[in-house]
DNA sequence: TGTCTCATTTTTTTT
DNA sequence: AAATGAGACA
C-alpha cells in the first residue's frame, strides 16, 4: 500500500512537489502537520538521506512528534537505500526549533565568532538582570528605562537586524528613542551586546543572528551547510521574524528546496517580532514558488469552523482562502456571562463535571494571561477535577533550579557572569552585594570576567578586606575545580558531584519547611533528568554526553515540551498562545473581556486584528463544542475592575451562537445582546446592569462619609462583612480597607471598586 | 552581610 | 496577587 493514499489530493500534490520553493497555506486543522511529516517521508522514500533534510518547527515537541510519526511511517516505505533502514533514517534529520539548530550548527565553529564552544545561552532573566545592572551602573532612571522595555526594543532591533552601531546612526529610531525620553538607549544597546560577548554568551535573538554571521564570515561554513541541507522544510511559517527569512533563505540557496508551511490567520506572535510579511510575501520572493493551500478541515464541526471563518474574516489583508468542514454541523458556540471571574471559573468548572463522561483529556481552558489560571485553577480543585496547567512558572525557571543550573553553567564557561551572580549568594558564603559591587567595577574596567576578579584580587587592585579576599578566592577555586572536572564525567556525575560539593543539596536539605523539601525535590527532580537526558543519548548511540549537551538543551526548553510522561486523564489549562497547534473536543475560552481580550495593550488596528487572530486560533483548537465566557467583575492587580465584553463577540455571526431560550428561565442561555447572569447574588438587583464607569454615586456618597475600624460593610461580590481596618479616618476615592469574610479570611479592596453599604 | 518588614508598583503573549 | 524595592535592624 501506498502511503501517498492517506493523503487527500492537494495535500498529496503539496508532498510531492519537492524541487524548488513551495509555499503551503495551511489552514486551520487542515492536516498541516500531516504534509510536512509526509513530505519528510516522501523525501525519504525519494532516496534524500535523512542527514540533507532540515526542519524548523515551532516547539520542540513538535520536531519529537513529527520523528516519531515519521519513524511509524518509514517501514511502509520501500527502502531505496541498502544500508541503512529506513526506520533509523530519522534520527539523522536536523529537526527542531530555529533556536536549537542554530546552537548545534552554531557550537562546532563558535571560535570563527570569537566565542568558544562553551558559550552559554542567556535567558529573558538573565538578559534582564544584564540590562538592570548596565542602567543602573550609568545611574540611569529604571523607571524610564524599564528593564523589560529595554529589552524588547534590544530583541525588536536585534529581529530587525539593526547591530548596536548602526542603531547609533539610524535617525528614525534615536527619535522614537527621544520621544521615550532614552536618550541613552544605543548606548545601552551597545553596551549589552559587549557584556554579552564578555561573558561568552549569547541570548536567544543571537543564536540566530550569530548563524547569519557565522555564514557571512566563513566561505567554507557557508558552503558546507548550504549543501548539507538539501531540503529545508519550516513549520508555522507565519510566526517567522526577519532574522528567520535572512537564515532560511541564506541556507536554501542556491537549489531553494524551500518549503514552508503557514496560515497568516494565525500569525500571533508579532510581540516577539515575528513578521507575518514573511509569508504574505512569499512569492515575491520566490517567484517561481508554487503555492498549495490547503482549505478543508479535518478537526473541528462546520459551525465552529464557521464561526471562526466570520471572525476573521473581520480582517483586513489575508492570503485568500476558504476552509471549510465537511463534518456533521455541531452544536452551536455557547457564550456565558459572569458576575465576576469566580463565578466565571465555577461555571466551567461545573459544566466540566457534568461532561466529565468524556475523559478529562477532552477539556481545555483557555486564557489570554496566565494570571487568570488561578482562579479557575481553584475552582477545578474544589470539584475534585484533575487539571494540567502549561505555561506559568515552569520547573526550570524556579529559583533553586536556577541556582542549581547556575553552578552548572559556572562551571562550563567561567566567563558566565550572570551564573556567577545568581549563585554566589547561595548558599550563603558571607560575599554580599558591596562586594560584588566591587567586583563588577574592576572586571569591567580591566576586561577581565567576574571570576577571574575574585581569584585574583590583587591583580586589579580590588578594595577588599582581608577576609572578603579570602572568601572570594575560595569560592574562585571551587568553580576552577568544578571546570577542570566538567569534561572527565558525564552530565549526571558532573551534576551530582558539583550540587554536592557546593553545598546546594545540603543547604537545601537543611530547610525543614515545606517549600524547602518541596526545593531540595525539585532540584533532586532536575538531576534525575539529567540522568534521563543521558540515558536517551546512550539509546542513540552517543555514550558520551557533556554537561554542555544538557544545558544547551535546558535553556531552549518550550512550555509544551514538558510534561511527556504523565498520561493520567486531566483538563488542560493554558494560554492561547501556549494552544497553538493543539487540538481538544470541548474548548472553553475564558475572559471574553474588553482590555483582556484583546489585551488592554493592544491599541494600533495592526495588534487588534493580531488579538482577532489569536481568538481565530482559540476557536479553532476546539473539535466538537466551544465555550466562550465573560465576567462583568475581575479580581485583577489586587483590585477588582470592571469589565465589559470583548469587541470580538460581535464579530462572531450571532447565528453560530446558542440562541436564547425564554427569558424565565434559570440557567441563563443568552444571546449577546441579553446576557443574563447565572449568579446567586440575584438579590443585588442593582447588579443586572453592569456599570461602565467604576464610580458610582454609591461610592463618592461613600467616599465622603467617615468610616471606623468596625464597621460593617457589603461588598457586591462578596456580600456582607466587616470592615477590620481603615487606613485612615477621612476615607477617600483611592483608600484601602480591609474586609473580613466570614468564608474566605481577609481581601484588602479599593474603595474605588468596592460597594460599600451600611449594613 | 543578611534578613525581615513595610510600601509601592505592575500590568501579555514566549524562543 | 505577586514581585520588587527601600529601609530598619541584628
Amino acid at each position: 500500500m501506498d502511503f501517498l493514499d492517506q493523503l487527500n489530493p492537494s495535500q498529496r500534490e503539496a508532498v510531492t512537489y519537492t524541487e524548488g520553493a513551495s509555499l503551503i497555506v495551511a489552514g486551520a486543522g487542515s492536516g498541516k502537520t500531516r504534509v510536512l511529516t509526509y513530505r519528510i517521508a516522501y523525501l525519504l522514500q525519494q532516496g534524500v538521506p535523512a542527514s540533507r533534510i532540515m526542519a524548523l518547527t515551532f516547539t520542540n515537541k513538535a520536531a519529537r512528534e513529527m520523528k516519531e510519526r515519521i519513524r511509524n511511517l518509514s517501514p511502509t516505505l520501500p527502502s531505496r537505500e541498502g544500508g541503512r533502514s529506513l526506520q533509523e533514517a530519522y534520527r539523522y534529520l536536523m529537526m527542531g526549533t530555529f533556536h536549537s539548530v542554530c546552537t548545534r550548527l552554531l557550537r562546532p565553529h563558535a571560535e570563527v565568532l570569537g566565542y568558544t564552544r562553551d558559550f552559554t545561552i542567556y535567558d529573558t532573566a538573565d538578559s534582564k538582570s544584564l540590562i538592570k545592572a548596565i542602567c543602573k551602573e550609568r545611574g540611569l532612571d529604571d523607571k524610564i528605562y524599564k528593564p523589560g522595555a529595554v529589552q524588547s526594543r534590544i530583541s525588536m532591533a536585534k529581529n530587525s537586524g539593526i547591530p548596536p552601531r548602526e542603531y547609533g546612526s539610524n535617525q528614525q529610531l534615536l527619535r522614537e528613542d527621544r520621544e521615550q525620553r532614552m536618550y541613552e538607549f544605543a548606548i545601552i544597546y551597545e553596551l549589552y551586546q559587549a557584556r554579552l560577548i564578555a561573558a561568552n554568551a549569547m541570548d536567544f535573538d543571537d543564536l540566530l543572528i550569530n548563524m547569519i554571521r557565522l555564514m557571512d564570515a566563513s566561505e567554507e561554513v557557508c558552503r558546507r551547510y548550504q549543501e548539507q541541507f538539501k531540503y529545508i522544510l519550516v513549520d508555522e511559517y507565519q510566526d517567522t521574524n526577519y532574522i528567520q527569512f535572512l537564515l532560511v533563505k541564506k541556507l536554501a540557496e542556491p537549489q531553494n528546496n524551500i518549503c514552508v508551511v503557514g496560515d497568516d490567520a494565525q500569525s500571533i506572535y508579532s510581540f516577539r517580532g515575528a513578521d507575518i510579511r514573511n509569508i504574505l510575501n512569499f512569492q515575491r520572493v520566490y517567484p517561481n514558488a508554487r503555492l498549495f493551500k490547503l482549505e478543508r478541515n479535518y478537526r473541528s464541526t462546520q459551525t465552529i469552523v464557521n464561526a471562526a471563518n466570520s471572525l476573521i474574516h473581520k480582517n483586513s489583508h489575508q492570503i485568500e482562502k476558504t476552509v471549510y468542514s465537511e463534518k456533521e454541523t455541531g452544536e452551536p458556540l455557547n457564550l456565558q456571562a459572569y458576575m465576576d471571574d469566580r463565578t466565571e471559573a465555577l461555571g466551567i468548572a461545573t459544566r466540566i463535571q457534568r461532561m466529565r463522561h468524556k475523559g478529562y483529556n477532552a477539556f481545555a481552558v483557555l486564557y489570554r494571561t496566565n494570571a487568570q489560571s488561578r482562579v479557575i485553577e481553584g475552582e477545578l480543585r474544589k470539584l475534585n477535577i484533575p487539571y494540567r496547567i502549561y505555561g506559568g512558572t515552569s520547573f526550570y525557571q524556579r529559583k533553586e533550579i536556577k541556582d542549581a543550573l547556575g553552578y552548572l553553567r559556572l562551571s562550563v564557561n567561567k566567563r558566565d557572569n550572570e551564573a556567577l551572580l545568581r549563585i554566589v549568594g547561595f548558599p550563603g558564603r558571607g560575599i554580599g552585594e558591596t562586594t560584588m559591587k566591587k567586583v563588577s567595577t574592576n572586571a569591567i574596567e580591566h576586561h577581565r570576567c567576574y571570576l577571574d576578579v575574585m581569584r585574583e584580587p590583587d591583580d586589579t587592585g580590588l578594595d577588599v578586606s582581608a577576609a572578603t579576599k579570602k572568601k572570594l578566592q575560595a569560592f574562585a577555586l571551587m568553580i576552577d575545580q568544578f571546570s577542570d572536572q566538567s569534561e572527565e564525567m558525564d552530565a549526571f556525575r558532573f551534576a551530582e558531584m558539583v550540587l554536592r560539593t557546593s553545598g546546594v543539596m545540603t543547604a537545601l536539605a537543611l530547610d525543614r519547611s515545606t517549600e524547602g523539601i518541596d526545593r531540595a525535590q525539585n532540584v533532586q527532580e532536575l538531576l534525575n533528568a539529567i540522568h534521563e537526558f543521558v540515558e536517551q543519548r546512550q539509546n542513540e548511540g552517543i555514550d558520551y554526553t557533556p554537561i554542555t549537551d544538557f544545558l544547551s538543551e535546558v535553556s531552549l526548553l518550550t512550555d509544551q515540551d514538558e510534561n511527556l510522561a504523565d498520561t493520567t486523564e486531566r483538563v488542560t489549562l493554558m494560554t492561547v498562545h501556549a494552544a497553538k497547534g493543539l487540538e481538544f473536543p470541548v474548548v472553553f475560552i475564558a475572559g471574553m473581556e474588553e482590555n483582556l481580550f484583546p489585551s488592554q495593550f493592544a491599541v494600533k488596528p495592526s495588534e487588534i486584528e493580531e488579538e482577532r487572530r489569536l481568538l481565530y486560533v482559540a476557536i479553532t483548537r476546539a473539535m466538537e463544542q466551544c465555550f466562550l465566557s465573560y465576567a462583568r467583575q475581575r479580581f485583577r492587580n489586587g483590585s477588582f475592575t470592571f469589565a465589559s465584553p470583548s469587541r470580538f463577540l460581535n464579530d462572531i455571526e450571532r447565528k453560530y451562537f446558542e440562541v436564547e431560550t425564554s427569558r424565565s428561565s434559570t440557567t441563563s442561555r443568552s444571546s449577546i445582546t441579553s446576557l443574563t447572569s447565572s449568579s446567586s447574588f440575584s438579590s443585588f438587583s442593582s447588579l443586572s446592569s453592569a456599570p461602565s464607569t467604576p464610580v458610582s454615586g454609591a461610592t463618592s456618597e461613600i467616599a465622603s462619609s467617615v468610616w471606623k475600624a468596625g464597621d460593617r460593610v457589603a461588598h457586591r461580590v462578596f456580600g456582607e462583612g466587616t470592615v477590620v481596618r481603615v487606613y485612615r479616618d477621612e476615607v477617600t476615592e483611592n483608600d484601602k480597607i480591609e474586609i473580613n469574610f466570614d468564608t474566605q479570611g481577609t481581601k484588602t479592596l479599593l474603595l474605588t471598586h468596592a460597594k460599600l453599604e451600611r449594613a
